[in-house]
DNA sequence: TATTTTTTCGCAAACCGTTGCGGAAAGGAT
DNA sequence: ATCCTTTCCGCAACGGTTTGCGAAAAAATA
């Protein structure tokens, strides 16, 4: 069997295909009884519109491209859960395509997008994106484009972005209020920009506020691995706290921690910045300012429908941070 | 500035559309030269072919729908990762939804990819699905399902699944190879076919292979939350070990232990099935036995592929399990 | 019955790309 | 000058849906 199409109805029923068209959407044009008829019938044989045809015709369809570095990652896992939320909700899918931080691929995705003639793109572009001309022909074609996360530089598109500095400054804060004197910091890739807004917020906030017997120790790590090494070596500076920028960080603290068993907050404390999954598998659970992913897909996807209402308004949106305390503070 | 078609660049050039489709697919029935006419102003005007018009004509399309209870849940992120993976090779696009579980939401999904005339779909049913007759008409359509992970008890049709059986039986066979002597075993919603095919395999691997002086201790929870009170439970009963059928369950007992101040495996022993994420977050590392969704999504694809090659042959196939061991048991 | 009004429905075009077939033009051979 | 090849390109139909406009049929009014 193959599809059901309105021209298969209309055989079937002796009528034509704009009758066919008009009873199924309950135009006033056509009887009841006729009506009737074509909508038994419509079902009985499991009628679905083809959305091809229509997004043909109305040059138009009710599809969102969407671009991650990878689908694997929690942050962008749950950005993807949110925006897909609100896209059902209005009556869009989602196609969500992955770079794996290769700007060819990216490029690839992008003419993908365009042949499926997108209503909309979120992007999180890769560290490797300086030239972002492709993203702005889009826009020239009216397709509005949402970066999220890692954005541009470049002013003039819209952005939407976690608040590193504000997230780091309430950790900072948050160790402050507790007395900590000696505090241990582990961050990531310090090219990143994320790192760099993080460790200055943090840094400055702990060296500004009391500049007093604080003793501050800074050091990086680029893999979970390499934080559980880079914790251990720290221990010989006898932390009372440490910070972790991500997860990533957090998970190879906790391995050493629990390695060299330290009991967490009674031996040494533990704060990180984090969207909540991975401080909460483990008890006590980590306090954590979070950095939402699904949040930011709510603000991303409030901007896309502002872009889509015809605002021309470019602008940057950050989330809002929360502390979120565990036990482990 | 709209979308560039055939049309457009035929007015252009005053070449008829037919010579422009030709040209930019190097039919040899057009000259060297128009060919470069056209390609040149179809590559500075960014032509890209509209796929819905594509679809359209040949009434077949590049898309694969896939619905998993959530793309949050590790497993199935992985799953889709691999999915995609292969899809993007073969030129073809994944469209993604969510159940929550929800039966009624999977009807709804059912009837999007219907409308997207999807080329074919890879399905994790809710708990509650138990009629299958909306899938068996795609079928009818000739649409290929594939289903996955949570697959229907009804023959006749593709199913791909980790090893349930399988991998409780090496479980059941490591800690029986510890000579332990207590024995919890906590397992997920007893309506899944997963969970009645682990539970058996694995309490008839514990009783069956020595009948002698076990004591087997099983519980059910449905959640991470649940599992730490059921672990709380058990605590009393004074296990040994402790197997947990999955993540989510793992995660709970983890937490209950934790609490307790147990140590690992110095006061309990600990081994799951998992896919390995969850398990390497802790110190020591948590034996488990693994169930890959990448594995599954590429045994998955590989189905996908004979249906759609027109194999009527209906199987159900099984990924192979392997025991990789933490320090925890 | 003749005329007007209302109800009910069909025609045709447009969206875009593909492709079999047929035709025109250009060149070569006789 | 006639005929045959090549080379190059256009016509037209198809796929499914929507919708303005016009027309036929039915009902209501004169």
């Amino acid at each position: 069997m193959v599809n059901t199409t309105l021209k298969k109805i209309s055989e079937v029923l002796g009528l034509s295909i704009s009758t066919i068209s008009r009873a199924l959407k309950d135009h006033p044009d056509i009887s009841e009884k006729t009506k009737k008829r074509v909508q038994d019938l419509a079902s009985t044989l499991d009628y679905e519109p083809n959305v091809n045809a229509i997004n043909l015709r109305t040059s138009k369809s009710k599809l969102f491209g969407l671009i991650v570095p990878s689908t694997a990652i929690l942050f962008y896992n749950s950005f993807i859960t949110s925006v897909e939320e609100e896209s059902r909700e209005k009556g869009y899918s989602l196609m969500i395509l992955q770079s794996g931080d290769d700007p060819e691929t990216e490029i690839t995705n992008l003419k993908l997008f365009r042949q499926n003639r997108i209503a909309g793109l979120f992007v999180c572009i890769t560290p490797e994106t300086n030239d972002i001309e492709p993203f702005l022909k889009l826009k020239e074609q009216e397709i509005p484009v949402v970066f999220f996360d890692k954005v541009p530089e470049e002013g003039n598109c819209n952005k939407v972005c976690v608040a590193d500095s504000q997230s780091a400054m309430l950790a900072a804060n948050a160790i402050l209020d507790k007395k900590k004197k000696r505090i241990a910091g582990i961050f990531g890739n310090p090219q990143l920009l994320m790192t760099k807004k993080r460790m200055a917020s943090f840094t400055e906030t702990i060296n500004g506020k009391t500049p007093h017997n604080i003793n501050l120790f800074i050091d990086h790590a680029m893999s979970s691995a390499e934080a559980e090494i880079v914790m251990v070596k720290l221990l010989k500076e006898k932390p009372e706290v440490v910070f972790c920028m991500s997860d990533e960080i957090l998970i190879g603290v906790l391995k050493a921690l629990q390695r060299n068993h330290l009991a967490i907050p009674g031996d040494i404390s533990v704060i990180a910045i984090s969207d909540g999954f991975i401080p909460n598998l483990y008890f006590p659970e980590i306090t954590y300012v979070e950095t939402s992913g699904y949040k930011l897909g709510k603000l991303a996807f409030s901007s896309m429908l502002a872009c889509m209402a015809g605002s021309s308004f470019q602008q940057e949106l950050i989330t809002e941070s929360v502390l979120v305390s565990g036990g482990s503070l």
